[in-house]
DNA sequence: AAAATATGTCAACATCACTGACATAAATTC
DNA sequence: GAATTTATGTCAGTGATGTTGACATATTTT
């Protein structure tokens, strides 16, 4: 879907056109240097989101689940233990959107469940063998795109770009995070900032 | 929501229980660093994309609008003059579904559209005035939130970022994001690779 | 004149999110 | 020990966003 080049303002439109009406803009928007810049890196961001997440939604596809399925069940495979409150900070979304798509992945034995043993309220989420061969084959394509991205650039270029995504992280969620991935071993001594 | 630290393997769970099935692994899953490292990345991606999407969403939430209006609405402020098929090969999804949310759009006076000159099949779309107010709105939050994670790394950091970015975004879509975002003059050499 | 293209539209459907209320069991507090 | 809080699960209802496939129209290209 190549993009047919957008005409230039006054190139087609403005030659012999009367009806354009006043309320619509065809104007560049007058904006900062610096404003401009953002926005097509905030583009980026969109362009590179939307391709990460699609070669996994593709697989999904064949299992009946979507990209719910998919948050789910990486987190719990990368975080075994889980309770179900950290999954609701981590995913930010309502417990009954959580519910439904985690008695699917639970139903279907890709999810098991165990009874916390300090506080038997929690319930600590794991994924069974199924629910780790699928988590590997979900996370696959996204490594790859992420290997392939990150070998071209040296090892200081890469943490870099770690900072650089964990800053693009709310303030306030950023302790949340790195309490979160501190358990598998990452920011040891605390993000610095 | 932060999270309570996952209890450590051998820490809490196989002290005293039998109820373990085999089925369930909670054994560190076994993989080489440069993947344990790729996965966090991947999650510093989940939580920055997480995060930039919500201020967003909750203004759109008082026009009765969802992210997919957002999505629209900042393409075709950004682009004026874009064709509907340029849409749906920006954002990736179904005529449909970009028909729902342009016709909204149009009929509340936020987008307009423009026969094409040169081909009167096209529909230009264009945002009107309140189109653009909205668009600025939306865009504000985002704008800061990389102005101000951007404006602590110099100015070649900040193009090793646009960079990552890029790289990120599937090769074969590549040359799409160049010729969309050449059109506000960016990449005018063509994208280096 | 026929074929291809750009757009719009329809019906039907699935996923994923939301709200608000309520139930249970277990832990904590008084 | 009773009351409160917490963690989880569940209910009913709703809305946004995505999908497919078919079809209609106008216009351009062949």
């Amino acid at each position: 879907m190549p993009f047919k080049k957008v005409p230039m303002i006054n190139e087609e439109i403005n030659t012999n056109e009367i009806s354009l009406s006043e309320t619509h803009s065809e104007e560049p928007h007058s904006m900062s240097l610096t404003q401009e810049n953002m926005l097509s890196l905030i583009e980026l961001f969109f362009f590179a989101y939307r391709d990460f997440t699609e070669e996994g939604d593709e697989i999904l596809d064949t299992f009946g689940f979507g990209r719910a399925h998919h948050r789910v069940i990486h987190f719990v495979h990368h975080y075994p233990g889980l309770r179900v409150a950290d999954l609701l900070g981590i995913l930010k979304i309502t417990k009954q959107s959580l519910a439904r798509v985690l008695k699917q992945l639970i139903e279907q034995d890709f999810i098991c469940q165990k009874e916390g043993s300090k506080d038997r309220r929690e319930r600590l989420l794991y994924t069974t063998d199924k629910g780790n061969k699928l988590a590997k084959e979900l996370a696959e394509p996204q490594i790859n795109r992420f290997e392939a991205t990150m070998s071209q650039f040296s090892k200081s270029e890469q943490e870099l770009f770690e900072n650089f995504l964990f800053k693009l992280i709310r303030q306030s969620n950023r302790q949340d995070v790195v309490s979160l991935m501190a358990q598998n071993g990452h920011f040891p001594d605390g993000k610095p900032d």
